[in-house]
DNA sequence: TCATTGAATATTGTATTCAAAATACACCGC
DNA sequence: GCGGTGTATTTTGAATACAATATTCAATGA
């Protein structure tokens, strides 16, 4: 593998023609890049090199550089000015850092919730953690099954936020590598457990803990997250010879 | 002004020559449509003419695209696939949840902060307070030394946190038309009493106390900045032709 | 009069080109 | 052998070109 190359992974069907993909190519290539990112594929401190990326996508370089702008503005990608796109650095103590932020965000969203969210979502939310528990309690558990259900679970909740609280939450969930593992080793368990607190507290109409259990429920995700991928290796620093034929080749995106 | 016209206030010089400056037109340009838009001069719905901003900057569209995605990822813009830019319309709703956002995650920094700011900053911080309350008592007040005081009084205390959180708080602080007007009223009597509450806690290593005097702050900040937005008629609708987008889509989390 | 159609125009999104700067590399000196 | 220096190559950032779509507006008909 050529230095800067990047894995295309074929999820991103180039025979669907260009023109039809019009107006969203470069949330197309932000998307392709991000994955490679949170998935490890391009390990921290890698450069990324535009043409590599606009080869593997068959884009030319303008959505490239769009998509590299957004990724920056989410805080994946350090640009240097006149040096290019890298991947950001991010420490165990990032990590926990944004969870943290995440949760006294979702936890603002879920005060709310306890607040004013409507008697059908409070039926939803009951009926989603009730199936949370159940797959939980199976013992054929499907990781993607269990992730949908927990998106699902806090959807409901921030649906009860003001727009530019959700906004900022789908920001904040998109931007960290965090749900491709979560739910690998016994998180689930706990996860259930953080649930239904907080499910119990906006039932009970308790604001304040509905808000306590969120931010308590998003610090130790923060933890399991650090976990995870410590034990993936996404903190070691990517090696010297990333730039010698065939050293960074063997990861795949998915 | 025509519907798309830009105006151009000199605060860009042109006669600096572009080589020079290469690598950071899309954030100068950014910085431009930003002021436009938080100082109502673009008002909310109107369109965004690419060729208009273009011509006004002397770059070409390039750096303009990059600018738009940026600001669209502060949430300022609205970019529709084929339709190109235009301002979001920000409700006094939306205003009032920005701020309310800002405050949780300021708060988050002050509650950090009365933890372990240094001596030593706690001190500059106390030297700021005293120059602000000092401006503030004399009659010829100035909004922006008022406004540069303010900026230096939060940013100590933002330093306490981690990256992660500077940087949001950053984000935070750009996106929402605030500082421009807010010490225009009577504003900087009631800023001067919760930053002193806030100092207080901080001395006192009060970390809640810190948290809650910091979100207060910034929610009263919010309905200063509302009415002053208000009085300037920043909610009032484009002239015409104007067209609305969809919402943003609300994300789950977690 | 008003709505509708379709050509003319304008604007967008993407590709391509170009100049400047960074990097790589061979050469030279010690 | 090692480090510095100047040149060649690569890569970036911005400008320009181009194809597709959106918008405008006059002509047509109900």
């Amino acid at each position: 593998m050529q230095p800067g190359e990047v894995v295309r992974d074929g999820r991103y069907p180039s025979w669907i023609p260009t023109s039809r993909r019009r107006g969203v190519l470069g949330e197309e290539v932000a998307d392709y890049v991000r994955d490679l990112i949170l998935t490890g594929s391009l390990r921290s401190g890698e450069k990324i090199d535009q043409a590599a990326v606009s080869e593997a996508m068959d884009v030319s370089r303008s959505p490239i550089r769009e998509a590299l702008v957004i990724l920056s503005r989410e805080g994946l990608v350090a640009l240097t000015p006149r040096r290019g796109a890298s991947v950001v650095q991010l420490s165990r103590e990032d990590i926990i850092d944004h969870y943290a932020l995440f949760g006294v965000v979702a936890g603002r969203a879920a005060s709310l919730a306890a607040q004013l969210l409507p008697p059908a979502s409070v039926t939803e939310l009951r009926a989603v953690h009730r199936r949370f528990t159940d797959v939980e309690g199976a013992d054929d558990l499907d990781p993607e099954v269990l992730q949908q259900l927990n998106h699902d679970f806090h959807r409901i909740i921030n649906l009860a936020a003001p727009g530019r609280t959700r906004w900022l939450l789908g920001y904040l969930e998109r931007s960290v590598p965090a749900n491709y593992f979560e739910f690998a080793d016994g998180w689930n368990v706990v996860a259930v457990t953080h649930h239904r607190n907080i499910l119990e507290a906006i039932v009970a109409g308790d604001a304040d803990g509905a808000r306590g259990a969120m931010e308590a429920h998003l610090l130790a995700s923060g933890e399991a997250a650090t976990a995870q991928l410590e034990a993936r290796g996404f903190f070691d620093p990517a090696p010297d010879d990333l730039y010698v034929d065939g050293a960074a080749g063997a990861e795949g995106a998915g």
